[in-house]
RNA sequence: GCCCAUGUGGCGGAAUUGGUAGACGCAGCAGACUCAAAAUCUGCCGUUCGCAAGGGCGUGAAGGUUCGAUUCCUUUCGUGGGCACCA
């Protein structure tokens, strides 16, 4: 009997649908476990072999933890709002739900062929009126909360209207409150609600026609298309993420990321701690006579903000940025033409060029000077573009010893440097170092600079000229798109006031359009619809959520998926509690990870989850990259050349579909049918032999070589394999060990299937151990000897070792070193092959169910033990022996003797060299270790 | 520029805590079986000296710590990723 793989997974998929295999239940008295994968946006061109690296790590750890006794989650669903079902139903008129549905139905193909063990009744959709039914609800806590900064947490913002109600605040008292109208109270609300709308400056693509989030733009353009971005004013919805800035990195000390991961996510948030402080200014006035400048005292005060308070002395000039409010205000009338110059130059530069040109330093002298409260120097004030409105105060002060950008102002505009840190400074560059001591600095000379900030800020705090400060990089999350395939805003306007849609009323399900197209001044596709948008009792918001609305609670709502009276029933979360393994790539660093933690952080304030921090461990899988196959044509030709010949000709470089080029080596035929262009080709071969377009035989030993690079995996460059066809041809466990085989998870790697022939022939050589392909069945159940027990059990403790700590590649090695070993032992009993199968079960869940059957179990592998390592069958003895150490007896020398290496003999002792062992046999070299350790060689 | 990874045969990679470097697989070479092919099996497979036994050199490079370093430290080079006027 063979291994025919297409019939047994056939079956076993079957199977396992009918028996319902992985069916999770909440009730369970088994300790949970839950393994989540970053769902995927189902987008039209299907599955490539990168999508299930990660898919097939989760399912092999979830299957293991299954067999150790734990009640799993592991489900899967679909990310499936989204910006590029609605440009294809822009270009097509198809609807996205029908193009969604369709993409769907083909993941969901793709995925059972690789045998998941997904519980599909729990799947979830974004796009489901069902499912964004709780979207719309959780961004209605959102709106109906704020958050208090005395707790540190989100609250009802009912609360905050009673406070205000009975106490007022520090701006108005409780009857100015009570007196407002009801705008005036609304836009005082809005102010402090964690989902709210403002005039913001937004990133605007005229090309897609919608806000993108920051993210989203990459380096002035879009992330998508490539398309120039642009600021814009509108009315948007924000999430109030900054205030959980502090929260969302303390967090991040409690859970099990990579240090880059986190990294990545510290520096996003960018905290900064500094202080604000303020400078007089003033304005010399030149006058007529006496040559002597008058001087006037600015009422308006400079607020700057600064890490580095102990360089106050250091500080030669001010800069703030253009579109600094005080600009016109302090610019005095000399300056005046020349700083408008400088303004209408900066707004004629688009954000692309001011990136662009980060280097090129600008600047314009304002004329008015800041006054140093410390020692009255006064401090030329400056505008220049490097300095951004938007963060801190918009002001600098500068120090150009200390800060390179200052430096290169100052150099640039001959500005006189002032040194604070002595020898530390060599007047070629800045130095930001804070070790040096402090020189010309007033009441800070002589202190280490690390130890003068404090004492700085103290001192300014004590003259009330200024006060600590924490700074964030991180803006509030833009929360509108002007699109139509997102969940709409449960939200209506009246008056000019955001009024929420009561819970009863949602799922506020998104309407038929006619277009897709943008509605009227930038407002997104629904707009159009007038009859929707025009309720009774006013404007509905037009704009929709963006895509991270969806999948930043996703993970929840596999708890408990059909509940339609709550977004997770309290049981449920509790039982399921954190995702205990999360799969998924990098590129949701920064996005998706943050607005899923800042969520359940929300949803954990508001008492409706009980833990505040989504994914206790995250595992990033690495990209596969595709490996691209090249031919050479000799221009103008239909000839073409071999790699190691092409530098002989003047070629075009083709892209060739690797999947018609074994290795490296061109299947020519295959080539001549790939594309009617190329049925008639010629070729000059690798040897240099040459081959006639009428020719297809006869040339068995010339090769034809392509060239290799490494690309990302695209359908363009022919260089995409598709899993389909892989499991087709080889068979979805073999697939599988293949890809975990290919190296470590989180290392990105380019494809190559060639190696895949080798996992292959691993599985079927195990499947030998139970069937002879003519004989039959051949497995047995005598007892297993001594040596095939060790070979088990070595084999138990590394698979567990190996896929506790996710190094799957290293598990498919220890397999294919088991089966070898009972191959050459001819072991054909079922003692030790039952057990073997159950290790392999995450691994080749087919052939695995398949043969345990075949030993005449029922039901699923799966509900077996996972065997449990016996350490006595590894260490066949520890005993004693005398030892001679330099011509003197010594005892008490434990000997540890592995039988995996038999060689080779880990000693423990206690004191200086080994000579000699005293019965006779002398070893042939032993490494002394510190009163340790040693390797023996006999 | 800053931060984080990472560098091992022809290739993917292993070496888990500082202890036989190159497991396992691919490719390659030689052989067995076969009329032949496929499949399967056996041996070789970092480099160098040597008929061999055996030795020298080898984990990007240079130093250091250690009895011992792919592993730890310093410097440096290459590759990949992230951030990029954030004061």
């Amino acid at each position: 009997m063979e291994y025919d793989f297409r019939k047994i997974e056939q079956a076993w998929q079957n199977k396992w649908k009918e028996n319902k295999t992985y069916a999770v239940s909440n009730e369970s008295a088994k300790p949970k476990y839950y393994v989540l994968d970053m769902f995927p946006y189902p987008s039209g061109a299907g599955l490539h072999v990168g999508h299930p690296l990660g898919y097939i790590a989760s399912d092999i750890y979830s299957r293991y933890k299954r067999l150790k006794g734990f009640n799993v989650l592991h489900p899967m669903g679909f990310d499936s709002f989204g910006l590029p079902a609605e440009q294809y139903a822009l270009e097509t008129g198809q609807h996205p739900a029908t193009t969604t549905e369709k993409n769907i139905a083909t993941f969901k193909a793709q995925l059972d062929k690789i045998g998941f063990c997904y519980d599909w009744e729990r799947e979830v959709r974004t796009s489901d009126p069902q499912y964004y039914k709780w979207t719309q609800w959780i961004f209605l806590q959102l709106f109906n909360s704020y958050f208090c900064n005395t707790q540190k947490k989100a609250r009802p913002i009912a609360d905050l209207i009673k406070k205000y109600e009975t106490k007022g605040n520090k701006n108005f008292t409780a009857e100015q409150w009570n007196a407002f109208t009801k705008k005036e109270q609304e836009d005082i609300l809005m102010n402090r609600r964690l989902a709210f709308s403002k005039y913001g400056e937004v990133n605007w693509c005229e090309a897609l026609g919608t806000v993108l989030a920051n993210d989203e733009v990459v380096n002035g353009l879009s992330e998508r298309g490539g398309h120039p971005v642009e600021k814009k004013k509108m009315r948007q919805w924000y999430l109030r993420i900054t205030d959980y800035a502090d929260r969302l990195l303390e967090g991040l000390e409690t859970v099990d990321f990579s240090e880059s991961m986190k990294e990545m996510q510290r520096n996003w948030i960018g905290k900064s701690e500094g202080a604000e402080m303020e400078f007089g200014i003033v304005k010399h006035h030149a006058s007529d006579m006496s040559g002597d400048s008058q001087l006037t005292t600015h009422n308006s005060r400079l607020t700057v903000y600064t890490t580095r308070p102990d360089t106050i002395f250091g500080v030669d000039f001010m800069v703030l940025a253009p579109e600094h409010e005080l600009v016109a205000q302090i610019t005095t009338p000399e300056r005046k033409a020349a700083i408008d110059q400088y303004l209408h130059y900066v707004k004629s530069r688009s954000e692309r060029e001011r990136l662009a040109e980060a280097k090129t330093i600008t600047g314009c002298f304002t004329g008015a000077y800041a006054i140093n409260p410390f020692d009255g120097r006064e401090i030329p004030i400056w505008i220049a573009e490097y300095v951004l409105a938007g963060y801190g105060t918009g002001a600098i002060m500068a120090v150009p010893c200390g800060d390179q950008r200052d430096f290169a102002f100052a150099k640039h505009f001959d500005i006189p440097i002032t040194n604070i840190i002595g020898g530390h400074f060599n007047g070629e560059e800045a130095n930001a170092t804070k070790d040096a001591v402090l020189e010309n600095s007033g009441f800070l000379n002589g202190l280490f600079m690390k130890d003068a900030i404090g004492i700085a800020v103290n001192k300014i705090e004590e003259l009330g000229i200024g006060k600590r400060k924490v700074n964030y990089r991180m803006r509030d999350a833009g929360f509108s798109r002007q699109r139509y395939w997102g969940e709409p805003f449960p939200i209506i306007w009246t008056d000019g006031v955001a009024i929420p849609l009561d819970a009863e009323e949602l799922p506020l399900e998104l309407p038929h359009v006619d277009t897709y197209g943008p509605g009227p001044e930038g407002e997104g596709p629904l707009a159009n619809i007038t009859e929707w948008v025009n309720s009774p009792q006013g404007r509905r918001e037009t704009s929709t959520m963006p895509g991270y609305a969806g999948s930043s609670w996703y993970f929840l709502r596999y708890m408990d998926p059909n509940n339609e009276t709550t977004f997770c029933d309290r049981k449920a979360s509790h039982y399921w509690n954190q995702v205990d393994l999360y799969i998924g790539g990098t590129e949701h660093a920064v996005g998706h990870l943050l607005y899923s933690r800042m969520w359940t952080k929300v949803l954990f304030d508001l008492g409706l989850i009980g833990f505040e921090e989504p994914f206790k461990k995250l595992l990033n899988q690495g990209m596969i990259q595709g490996s691209s196959r090249f031919v050479y044509r000799i221009a103008g030709t239909n000839q073409f050349v071999s790699y190691g010949k092409k530098h002989e000709y003047d070629v075009q470089t083709l892209h060739v579909d690797v999947n018609i080029v074994d290795g490296v080596e061109l299947q020519i035929d295959a080539f001549r049918k790939w594309k009617p262009e190329f049925a008639d080709a010629a070729f000059i071969f690798e040897d240099g032999t040459f081959s006639l377009a009428c020719n297809t035989g006869a040339i068995k030993d010339m090769k034809y070589i392509c060239g290799v690079e490494t690309e990302k995996m695209s359908k363009s460059k022919y260089n995409t394999v598709n899993p389909d066809e892989l499991c087709e041809k080889y068979g979805a466990d073999t697939f599988r060990m293949y890809e975990m085989f290919l190296g470590p998870v989180e290392a990105s790697k380019p494809w190559d299937t060639k190696g895949i022939e080798g996992v292959h022939r691993f599985l079927r050589k195990l499947w030998r151990l139970f069937n002879d392909d003519l004989k039959g069945k051949v497995w047995n159940e005598d007892k297993g000897s001594d040596a095939e027990l060790k070979v088990l059990h070595r084999t138990i403790k590394k698979i567990e070792e190996d896929t506790e700590r996710f190094s799957f590649n290293t598990a498919v090695s220890t397999f294919m070193i088991c089966v070898n070993e009972l191959a050459d032992m001819k072991c054909h009993k079922k003692e030790v092959l039952e057990k073997l199968l159950i290790l392999l079960t995450p691994y080749a869940p087919h052939i695995a169910e398949d043969l345990w059957n075949q030993l005449g179990n029922e039901g699923s592998v799966l509900d077996a033990a996972f065997p449990t390592f016996n350490p006595a069958l590894l260490v066949e003895l520890t005993k004693e022996y005398p030892v001679s150490i330099n011509g003197k007896l010594r005892t008490s020398i434990a000997l540890a003797l592995d039988l995996e290496q038999p060689a080779v003999e880990q000693l423990v002792l206690q004191n200086e060299i080994v000579q000699k062992w005293l019965e006779g046999k002398a070893p042939k070299k032993i490494i002394f270790v510190k009163n340790k350790m040693i390797n023996v060689v006999i």
